[in-house]
RNA sequence: GGACCUGUGGUGCAGCCUGGAGUGCACGCCGCCCUGUCAAGGCGGAGGUCGCGGGUUCAAAUCCCGUCAGGUCCGCCA
C-alpha cells in the first residue's frame, strides 16, 4: 500500500482551450488520435538534426513526444505540442511510465514562454536544501513530490468536508480579527488603524466562537479553521496551522468520537486508498503507564514495565524512588558504552536523577549471575549495578522485562510521573520508526486528568482548558483530591503525533464555578478574562462538546512525510521567515504612522532578500 | 532562552579530524557530434568571497573565537 496510489487526475481529461489532453493520461487506447498537450519540458534527448524525444510534462504526468527535426526548447519552458498519438516500436515500451506505451508523433511544438534553468532539477530523485526549495517555491511545487502532497492534502480536505456535511454539521465561519486574551499561547497581534492603542488577536483557534454556536442553536458546526500561535517552530508546528474544527450539542465524549472517527477514517481512505480499522481507545492512566506518554506510538511494542512491588523493599539506593518502571530493548545489549551513556545523558534531561542499565547476557554457571527460574536458560547482568542487586531482584528484573540475551534493561526509579516520562522519551527515541513510516496506528486517549501540575501560587491548573468537564461521578473529589479528578477531555494520536484534542464542556454554573475555585480563579477574574463567554451561558447554553484536530499533521503522516512543512505550499523557516516574499519586513514610516505605533529599535537588516526578478 | 548538527561553482556531496596553490565526484548549464532514446550517449568548455567577521600561523575551506542562516530537539505550544 503506498500512498499516492489514488488517481493522479479524478476529474478527467482536463480540456481547455490550449490543449486536449494532460500528459499523463494518454494510453494505448488513444492511439490514432490527434491531440494536444501543453506543459513543461521535462527532459530532452537529442539525436542529431533528424531525432529528438521531449518528455513533456504537466500535473498529471509525462508523455514521450518525438521530434523530427532540430528543436530548439530548453529544460522547463512552457510549451504545447500538437501531434498523434501512436504505439511505441517493438522493444521501446517504457514500463517505468504510466503512458510508456505510446508516444507522441508527428509532432509541432509551439513555445508559450521560455524560462531561466531551474536553480535545482524538477525530479524527486534531487534533493534540495530547504532553504533553496523554500525561496524558489513555485519551482519545487511543480516536484512530483509537492503535486502528490498538495493534492493528497485537498482529498483529505473533500472527504472531512463531505464526512462532517453528511453527518448534518454545518460549516460556519468565524473571525480572524479576535479579542485579545489575557492569557494562554502567545497570539499573534493585529493594530487597529480606527483605534489606535488597540489591537485585534489572531484566534490560536476559534474555540469560544464555535461554544458560542452552540448557545447560538447551531447544534452541530464545523469549519477547517486557520489557527495562529506565535509559539516556536518545530517539525510538526508553524505559526499558521489548519484544524477540522468541530463542535456538537447534546452531545457525549463518545458522539464526538463517533463523529470525528468517521472524517478521520475517510480521509485516511481518500489518502491512501485504505480504511484504517476503527480507532482503539485507552485511557490516559494506561498510555502514561505502558508507554510513558499521552500519545503513544503504538506501532511497535516495547512496554513500560513495573517494578515498584519488587524494589518496594530495596537496599539499593538507585531503586529507592517511589516507583521502578523498566524498559526492555530488545538487542540493546550491543549498545556501545558511549550510547548507552547518551541514554543517560537523555534521561537525565528529561528529568530524571538517573538510569540504570543492564545488558542481558548468558548466565555464567560458575559465576553470580541468577537463572530465571527453573527449565529456563539461566541469564545474567552485565552492570555496575548488578553486583548492589539481592538474587530476587535480579531474578525478578529479569522475568518481569521478558528479558533475553542481548537485550539492554533500562530502569528509572523516581515518582510514578517521572519514571514513566523519562523510560517514554527513551522508548521513543529508541524504537519509533519515522512517524510517516509504517501502519498508521490511530488511538483515543480518554480519561485525562482534570488538574495538572500547579501554577506560581500553588493552585492546580487545568490540563485541558477550565471550561471542560469532569466525570460526574468525581466531582466530590474537587474539594479532597482535585488531581484524582478525570476530565471528559480526549485526544486524537496518530504514531505518537498528537493529531488533536477535545472535550466536553461545563455548561452549568454551579460546576463553572467549582472548577474555577479549585483553579482559583476569583469571580471577578473571571468575569474579565471569559466575561463574554460566561454571559452567554447565562442565555441557555445547550449541553455540548466539541473536538479539533490538525490537518496538517493528518496529511503529513499520510504522505508518509516526517514534517508538515512538506505538506504546506508556502511554510515558514524554524525562525518563521518565509524565504520567498522576505517576510517578515519592516513597514515603512508612513504605515506605522498610520496605525499609531512606533517601533523600538532599529529595523533588522538581515532578512534573507528575496530572489532577483 | 538553551543543546546539537549543517553551511564548499547553479544543485547535491567529498575534502576539514592530521593546515601546504580552489584538489575531486555526480547532476545541471553552454558548445559540438550523434536517427529509438527514456536518469540517452560521446567530446570539449564555462562557472568559486569554501556563509560572514576576527584570531592563531610563514601558510587556514581545514585549528580557535564570535556572528548570521537553515535543520532537529529542550523550554514554549491554556
Amino acid at each position: 500500500m503506498t500512498t499516492n496510489s489514488a488517481p493522479a487526475d479524478p476529474a478527467g481529461n482536463q480540456t481547455t482551450a490550449l490543449r486536449t489532453h494532460l500528459c499523463g493520461v494518454l494510453r494505448a487506447t488513444d492511439e490514432g488520435a490527434r491531440v494536444t498537450v501543453c506543459g513543461w519540458v521535462a527532459r530532452r534527448r537529442e539525436h542529431g538534426e533528424h531525432l529528438a524525444f521531449l518528455d513533456l510534462r504537466d500535473h498529471s504526468g509525462v508523455i514521450q513526444c518525438v521530434i523530427d527535426n532540430k528543436v530548439d526548447v530548453r529544460s522547463e519552458w512552457v510549451i504545447a505540442i500538437t501531434g498523434t498519438v501512436r504505439r511505441r516500436p517493438a522493444g521501446t515500451v517504457n514500463p517505468g511510465l504510466a503512458t510508456g506505451e505510446v508516444e507522441v508523433g508527428e509532432c509541432t511544438v509551439e513555445v508559450l514562454n521560455e524560462a531561466d534553468a531551474p536553480p535545482f532539477s524538477v525530479d524527486d530523485r534531487d534533493e534540495s536544501d530547504e532553504p533553496v526549495r523554500l525561496r524558489y517555491r513555485y519551482v519545487d511545487l511543480r516536484r512530483p513530490r509537492m503535486q502528490r502532497n498538495l493534492r493528497l492534502r485537498a482529498r483529505v480536505n473533500a472527504a472531512i468536508r463531505s464526512a462532517m456535511d453528511r453527518q448534518g454539521f454545518c460549516e460556519v465561519e468565524t473571525p480572524l480579527l479576535w479579542a485579545p486574551t489575557p492569557e494562554g499561547s502567545r497570539e499573534f497581534s493585529v493594530p487597529s488603524r480606527l483605534h489606535h492603542g488597540s489591537f485585534y488577536a489572531l484566534p490560536q483557534s476559534p474555540q469560544l466562537a464555535k461554544q458560542l454556536l452552540m448557545v447560538g442553536g447551531f447544534d452541530r458546526y464545523y469549519q477547517i479553521a486557520r489557527c495562529l500561535r506565535d509559539e516556536d517552530l518545530r517539525a510538526d508546528r508553524q505559526f499558521e496551522f489548519s484544524q477540522l474544527d468541530m463542535e456538537m450539542s447534546f452531545a457525549s465524549q463518545d458522539d464526538v468520537m463517533a463523529c470525528v472517527s468517521e472524517g478521520v477514517l475517510d480521509a485516511a481512505e481518500a489518502a491512501t486508498g485504505e480504511r484504517p480499522p476503527p480507532i482503539t481507545r485507552m485511557t490516559w492512566a494506561d498510555a502514561l503507564n505502558r508507554f510513558g506518554t499521552d500519545k503513544p506510538d503504538l506501532r511497535f511494542e516495547m512496554e513500560l514495565v513495573d517494578l515498584s512491588t519488587e524494589f518496594a523493599h530495596t537496599e539499593v539506593r538507585a531503586f529507592s524512588g517511589s516507583h521502578v518502571k523498566a524498559l526492555r530493548v530488545p538487542e540493546g545489549g550491543s549498545f556501545s558504552r558511549s550510547r548507552i551513556d547518551s541514554l543517560v545523558e537523555q534521561a537525565k534531561r528529561a528529568g530524571a536523577a538517573g538510569l540504570a542499565w543492564f545488558r542481558v547476557t548468558a548466565g555464567d554457571a560458575a559465576g553470580d549471575a541468577a537463572g530465571t527460574g527453573a527449565g529456563t536458560q539461566p541469564l545474567g547482568l552485565d552492570s555496575p549495578l548488578d553486583r548492589f542487586l539481592s538474587e530476587t531482584e535480579r531474578a525478578a528484573v529479569l522475568e518481569k522485562t521478558g528479558a533475553k540475551e542481548g537485550d539492554l534493561l533500562l530502569a528509572v526509579s523516581d515518582t510514578h510521573r517521572i519514571a514513566c516520562s523519562v523510560l517514554g522519551t527513551l522508548r521513543a527515541t529508541l524504537g519509533s520508526p519515522p512517524v510517516g513510516q509504517g501502519p498508521h496506528h490511530y488511538v483515543w486517549v480518554v480519561d485525562f486528568p482534570m488538574f495538572d501540575g500547579v501554577d506560581a501560587a500553588g493552585n492546580p491548573q487545568a490540563a485541558h482548558h477550565p471550561f471542560t468537564m469532569p466525570y460526574a461521578e468525581d466531582l466530590p473529589l474537587l474539594d479532597t483530591d482535585p488531581f484524582a479528578v478525570r476530565s471528559q477531555a480526549y485526544d486524537l494520536v496518530l504514531n505518537g503525533w498528537e493529531l488533536g484534542s477535545g472535550s466536553v464542556r461545563i455548561h452549568r454554573r454551579d460546576i463553572q464555578s467549582r472548577i474555577f475555585a479549585t483553579l482559583g480563579i476569583t469571580s471577578e477574574e473571571a468575569e474579565s478574562r471569559f466575561g463574554f463567554l460566561l454571559n452567554a451561558f447565562r442565555y441557555g447554553a445547550p449541553p455540548h462538546a466539541g473536538f479539533a484536530y490538525g490537518i496538517d499533521r493528518l496529511a503529513a503522516i499520510l504522505a508518509g512525510e516526517e514534517n508538515i512543512r512538506e505538506v504546506i505550499a508556502y511554510p515558514k523557516t524554524q525562525s518563521g521567515a518565509d524565504p520567498l516574499t522576505g517576510a517578515p519586513s519592516p513597514l515603512p514610516a508612513r504605515a506605522l504612522v498610520e496605525l499609531g505605533i512606533r517601533t523600538v529599535g532599529p529595523p533588522p537588516d538581515t532578512r534573507p532578500a528575496p530572489p532577483p526578478t
